[in-house]
DNA sequence: GCGACCAATACGGTCGTACATATTTATCGC
DNA sequence: GCGATAAATATGTACGACCGTATTGGTCGC
C-alpha cells in the first residue's frame, strides 16, 4: 500500500491543542505545528476541519469508554461504589490538567454544536451511549435495595451526566476542584440516598 | 456632552450576535454589521474585543438579576415555589430561541475562560453573586420546615446552579427541552424533598 | 474650540482550504 | 527474485477571505 500514515499523530496532538485552545480558536496551523507535520498533511487526511472535529470526538470518547469499563462496569464493586469510582477517576484526570481544560465533549457542546449539524448529531449520539452504563448501575443499585425509590434510572442517569458537565464547567471558571467535590457530596448524600427502613 | 452614542446599540446587537455564533466565532465586523454601524465605532467604544466581552457579560447578567428579582425574590410565594418559578422563567426564554443558544455565561465559561483571565474572573464573580438568592431561598425553605435536612444551603445552591448549566448544555445538543424538564423533575422530587414526619 | 463621537480605510497577520507534485510501499505478472 | 504499477501518503505553496486593531480626519453639541 503506502507508507506509514501520520494521521494518528495529527489526531493525538491535535486533540491536545483543541483541548487547550478550544475548537474554533485552534487553527489548522496550530495543529500541524504541534504534530510536527507540514500543513498539507492535514488536508490529506481530513476533508475539512469539521471532519477532524468528528474524529477527535470519537478518539476522546473511546478513552471515556475505557474509563467506564474500568469503573462503572467493574465486576467486584457494589453499584454506587462504581459510580463514585467513575467520578473520582475523572476528577483525577482533571487534576492532571490543573483544572484547566474540562471535558472535550462539554466544550464542543457549547462551542460547536451550533456551528455544525454533524458535530451536534455526534455529540447527541455520544451522550446517548454515555447514559447507558450509568442507568445500568442505578438500576442495579435499586434492585439490590441500595437506592431509594424515585426517578427512573434513565432519568437519573441523564441528570447525573448533565449535572457533572455543569460541575466541570464551574471547575473551569473557578479553576478549583470545589465544584466537583460539591457535586459528589450532594449527589451521594442527597440524590442517591438509601431507601428508608 | 456629545451626540447620542451608539455604544448601547452595539452592545445590544453584539450580544445577540455573540449568543448566536459564540464569542470567538463572532467577528467584530459581524457585530458592527448587525448594529448597522461602521467598523470604527467598535474601536471607539471598546479598547478590545475582550473589553467588549466583559461588557456584554455585564449586560446579560443585569437581565438575569431582573429575572431573579421577579422569581426568587417574589414576595408572596413560598421558597420552593419561587425556585420553580425561576427555572420555568428561564425555560420560557430558552424556548423563544428554539432551544438553540443556551446561556451566555455558560457558553463563555467553556469557550473564553481559558483565553482571558479577565473574563474568567468576571465569570467567577457572576457565579458567586448568582448563588446568593438561591441560597437564601433554600435557607428559608429549611427554616419553614419545607425542606429536609441535608447539604448546606450554599452547597445546594451552587449545586443547583451548576447542574442547571449542565441541563442547558444538554438542551443545546439535543435541541430539545427534555433535559430541562428532567432537571426540574429530579430536583423537585429527589433533591429538594420535604422532611420526613 | 474643545471634547466626544462618527466614519472610512488600512495594516499585518491568520484563517480554512485547494492543488500540483513528489515519495514511499504493497501487490502482481513474470 | 524482480521490476512495473497503482494507490496512498507527504509536501510546499498559494489563494481569497477574514481577523483584531490602529489611524486619521470629519462632525456634532456644548
Amino acid at each position: 500500500m503506502a507508507r506509514p500514515s501520520k494521521k494518528e499523530h495529527i489526531l493525538r496532538e491535535g486533540l491536545e491543542v483543541v483541548r487547550r485552545k478550544g475548537f474554533t480558536a485552534a487553527g489548522v496551523r496550530d495543529i500541524t505545528a504541534a504534530a510536527g507535520v507540514p500543513q498539507g498533511s492535514f488536508t490529506n487526511h481530513f476533508t475539512s476541519k469539521e471532519a477532524f472535529g468528528l474524529e477527535i470526538l470519537d478518539r476522546y470518547f473511546a478513552d471515556v469508554r475505557d474509563l467506564i469499563a474500568a469503573t462503572l462496569r467493574a465486576p467486584d464493586l457494589p453499584p454506587l461504589r462504581r459510580l463514585a469510582a467513575y467520578f473520582d477517576a475523572v476528577t483525577a484526570r482533571l487534576a492532571e490538567r490543573g483544572w484547566h481544560h474540562g471535558c472535550l465533549v462539554g466544550n464542543m457542546s457549547l462551542e460547536s454544536a451550533e456551528h455544525s449539524e454533524a458535530i451536534r448529531a455526534r455529540l447527541a449520539a455520544i451522550f446517548a451511549e454515555w447514559r447507558e452504563p450509568f442507568a445500568e448501575c442505578l438500576a442495579q443499585a435499586r434492585e439490590r435495595g441500595e437506592l431509594a425509590d424515585g426517578a427512573a434510572p434513565d432519568d437519573l442517569a441523564d441528570f447525573l451526566l448533565s449535572s457533572w458537565q455543569g460541575a466541570i464547567l464551574r471547575m473551569k471558571v473557578e479553576r478549583d476542584p470545589a465544584p466537583l467535590e460539591r457535586f459528589t457530596r450532594v449527589v451521594f448524600t442527597g440524590v442517591l440516598r438509601p431507601p428508608p427502613r
